[in-house]
DNA sequence: GTGAAAGCGCTAACAC
DNA sequence: GTGTTAGCGCTTTCAC
């Protein structure tokens, strides 16, 4: 004969012959409990395998215990491909451990915005993160209007209820470009993604910087999609030029590698005839030839620190948390003279 | 002066000189309200921007409205990367335009299971979508032992309250590897992932069946990781072979890719002196030199129809849905001879 | 067609 | 320490 399980906290509270709030202060570990009834309790609710009912505790508590996360995750050019899948876990992660799930949005389309917004009034998410915004977000818009707590991931704008986490993309940039001109190299090129996106906008004025810095002339930017395909072909443009570039800055691997393949074709000799670097430290940029630079972002200490972020307003009404800007770190290789100087 | 928000049902009820039941009626689009009453409650609705309070709604009516969906999206080479953005988001557009939330879990690592047959039990999720299973999931027992509705994807296996969505990468890789016999290869290789992932496994037997069938007696498989970098040692390998390969079948393009490199650095003509085919269809396929041969999995579809039948399973705890094949399609290109041989 | 009332299962303030 | 009580905001019978 089969034990019928108990529905909720009051059929606990029968079978200890306690009632529904000592059980309830049991599951909490709240104190104000004897130490027998509270592991008389908690046998209990171990032998029935007792859980609760979460929407029961959040209507109770007014929270959800469950953040959102905005991710376009529709495959797409424009969209830092490489970074989401290993940002969106750590997110997760990071969560998890703090108790909370995390609820996924997939675009900030004009149509969605309303959905979002939408379901942190129907108090399903406490709060937001919202990656690879762009200033002209109108989710953004939306989200301050409304006060919803959120953390920006890669756009730095801060609000009543808002803060970011971002990295030093422009300094890698910088590093990298300064480089290239001091090992020798005057006619650099940016191939950038749209710089409507802010991390593209970072990268740009880490280029320039570089480029005023030495007082280049030659200096120019494309934007393009951050795919191979877009690499391949603005390689093969650029190289048609009376005066081709002689440093290729990339602002993704996927697009260095279109740019590694086009040169191959060309017998354009990688560095001595132009330097290439990338960014995004895939498994690519450690394994063609030659092995490429690029820059590998603190993608999991960003969603880690972007949970933490949001947590804190979330917990605190009052909390404004400081940004945090994490560094973002180059890793040096044969596709780039040495550091320095030839 | 401005309007204080109302705060619930009730004070929108108030408001309209109405009961709560009755803006619940409005609210649900519920028959049983006269249609002036109706209008005049959702002009107020619409006015003060009411929406309800989700964890109210779903106490009462016992259930979440949202989907949970495991993925393991730890970058890691085992994984079939690339197609997990596009399912991921395919997945959320479905749910959503039926009035679902997704809510997302990372891993299915040993630990964190439990955490998701919580999320069922406390009424966070209705079911479960659960993408690249393998057969020793312990994840799937649990599922199974606790009649979470459930579907699996890319995983064939089916229960009282489970069922499945694939696509045919086995007939896929059995065109593939007939094709690259057809046109006269006879020391085939796959190059594969680990076999206890079912789309593997399915990839291996579809081969098997081709050399089989073709009566080949130097067909081999390798389990990799499906990354660049494994191609390319792969492929490094192979040729040191006193009989090395004519044709070499990838499960992924990634892998593919650093196959082509290591063909392009040792001097192998493609598809000359060895046939090679990815698989994923990623923008690299259709841009490298030569371009490349792989298989486009129905993603979007695999997605929707996954939400589909979960939500079957939901609305009626008695439906056993029938499992739902869908074609994977082989893009023929340059990295293969032509179909039918030379 | 509409209102009143009884829950859904939990938490927390207040007694004792 | 523990029980009692009053909600949290919604849905849904059941009257009228």
């Amino acid at each position: 004969m089969t034990i019928k399980k108990p529905a909720n906290i009051r059929d606990i509270a029968a079978l200890a012959g306690v009632s529904a709030g000592t059980v309830s202060r049991v599951m909490n570990d709240k104190p104000g409990v004897g130490s027998e009834t509270r592991a008389h309790i908690a046998r209990l609710i171990t032998e029935y395998d007792f859980r609760g009912d979460s929407n029961a505790r959040q209507l109770s508590l007014g929270r959800s215990d469950s953040l959102g996360v905005v991710f376009p995750l529709q495959v797409s050019e424009v969209v830092m491909h490489p970074v989401y899948p290993e940002l969106l876990g750590s997110i997760s992660d990071a969560a998890l451990a703090s108790g909370y799930d995390v609820s996924l949005f997939t675009t900030t389309a004009e149509e969605r915005v309303e959905h979002i917004v939408d379901a942190f009034k129907r108090k399903r998410v406490d709060g937001l993160i919202l990656p690879a915004a762009s200033s002209d977000d109108a989710l953004i818009q939306r989200v301050v209007d409304e006060g919803i707590p959120t953390v920006l991931v890669g756009h730095r704008q801060e609000s009543a209820r808002m803060t970011w986490v971002d990295c030093t993309h422009d300094q890698a940039i910088f590093d990298i470009a300064t480089a290239m001109i001091g090992s020798g190299r005057t006619r650099l090129v940016l191939l950038n993604g749209p710089k409507r996106v802010s991390a593209y906008q970072l990268r740009s004025d880490g280029f320039w910087r570089a480029a005023n810095d030495a007082r280049l002339v030659d200096a120019q930017e494309i934007e393009l999609g951050m795919s191979y395909s877009s690499g391949l072909q603005a390689a093969g443009d650029l190289f048609t030029l009376p005066r081709p570039p002689d440093a290729i800055v990339c602002s993704a691997d996927s697009t260095a590698a279109g740019v590694l393949e086009e040169f191959k074709r060309a017998g354009i000799a990688i560095p001595m005839t132009a330097e290439v670097s990338g960014f995004d430290d895939t498994d690519f940029a450690s394994h063609s030839t030659p092995q490429l630079t690029s820059v590998r972002m603190p993608l999991r200490e960003t969603g880690a620190a972007a949970v933490s972020l949001l947590l804190n307003m979330i917990d605190d009404r009052t909390a404004h948390p400081a940004p945090r800007l994490l560094d973002a770190e180059v890793v040096w290789r044969a596709s780039t003279s040495p550091v320095g100087g030839v």
